[in-house]
DNA sequence: GTCTATAGCGGGATAGAC
DNA sequence: GTCTATCCCGCTATAGAC
């Protein structure tokens, strides 16, 4: 069963989940659905996970760790100015959207099914992300590069990027770093 | 069965449905409970509807349908400015959302539970209620308040709004209309 | 670690009396 | 228009052999 472990046979196994979550939802999603994917018979996913809440809250925390991981990365590469880092963290919750894919859109989308003892465990990783999207947009307001209040800026803009789930077509002309570029200019003073 | 009539008892019945299903999701919600909450037995339902799927269908139409008419509603009572015409349309979207409440939020958050033909015959009204937002902000961008690209300033702006459904509290501090202000003064060009 | 087999439950939907 | 009764199905999860 494994409760706590990462071995990469449960890596894989909660990568194909997180595609068919995003795919159907999680509550349409049945573990012989999940089983097919992986090559097994539906009996054999429970040596893996204890049940089916264990693997979407797997989903979520690889989800939202990717998320942070990805974020960090962007924002030391990234140049001091607070329009570069802005730029940076659209970017990067674009890519975990779209390119890293579907762990981060299970994390956003499906958070409400965890129950109540994962999401408690959970939210400290969630919390952690939202705080470094606080302090890019604390920079960017304090340089007067946007305005508006601290909290309702930082719910607008995840919204407006989380949203892009629901209509962006990445075979479209369009790139996800064109979406974040777009997000930006929108909201920077001129 | 009455497939397609809107008497009062099932206009009643689809209220209480968009309620159960903005609480527990749609696929979550059984026949059981929304019988249960009807004050009927769950077999007695079906004397309304012909499945659950076409219940779906009245409270995603019924949600559309009130978005259109509270925005249009909210045109017309309104000065010619493209400013005042962006507010509206961002309070009319909250105002469905959050006073009118429930049928219009499971019309955004479910819409893909919809079947192909249920889906096919709404999308106009979806359509509709687009395209009114696509006019305004059309309007403002030829005026100069908001830059941009018309359908990515189009589809960031209702992702703000329509996410404020996951964090929202309509108990707390702020109204919706202090949202809606928000939102609007945060993407104008100063 | 995977299999087969199946328990046990709860879901959507129907039939026919009232 | 609502009830009771129930069918049938598919779901999650378990047990024990290999």
């Amino acid at each position: 069963m494994n409760v706590m472990n990462a071995s990469p046979r449960r890596k894989e196994l909660t990568r194909l989940a997180a595609q068919l979550f995003v795919q159907e939802g999680f509550d349409r999603t049945t573990v012989r659905m999940l089983a097919q994917e992986m090559g097994i018979k539906s009996g054999s996913l429970f040596h893996h996970f204890k049940d089916k809440q264990e693997i979407l809250a797997a989903v979520i925390e690889e989800g939202t760790q990717n998320a942070l991981g990805i974020a960090k990365a962007a924002l030391q590469s990234c140049p001091g100015s607070a329009e570069a880092r802005l730029h940076a963290m659209a970017r990067a919750h674009l890519e975990t959207l779209f390119a890293d894919r579907n762990a981060h859109v299970v994390a956003l989308f499906e958070w409400r099914r965890l129950d109540p003892a994962a999401s408690a465990h959970l939210s400290h990783l969630r919390d952690a992300y939202e705080a470094m999207w606080g302090e890019v947009i604390d920079d960017a307001l304090a340089e007067g590069l946007i305005h508006g209040d601290r909290f309702l800026v930082s719910r607008f803009i995840l919204g407006a990027l989380n949203w892009t789930v629901r209509w962006y077509d990445p075979n479209g002309p369009r790139t996800p770093d064109d979406l974040a570029d777009e997000l930006v200019a929108m909201i920077l003073s001129r």
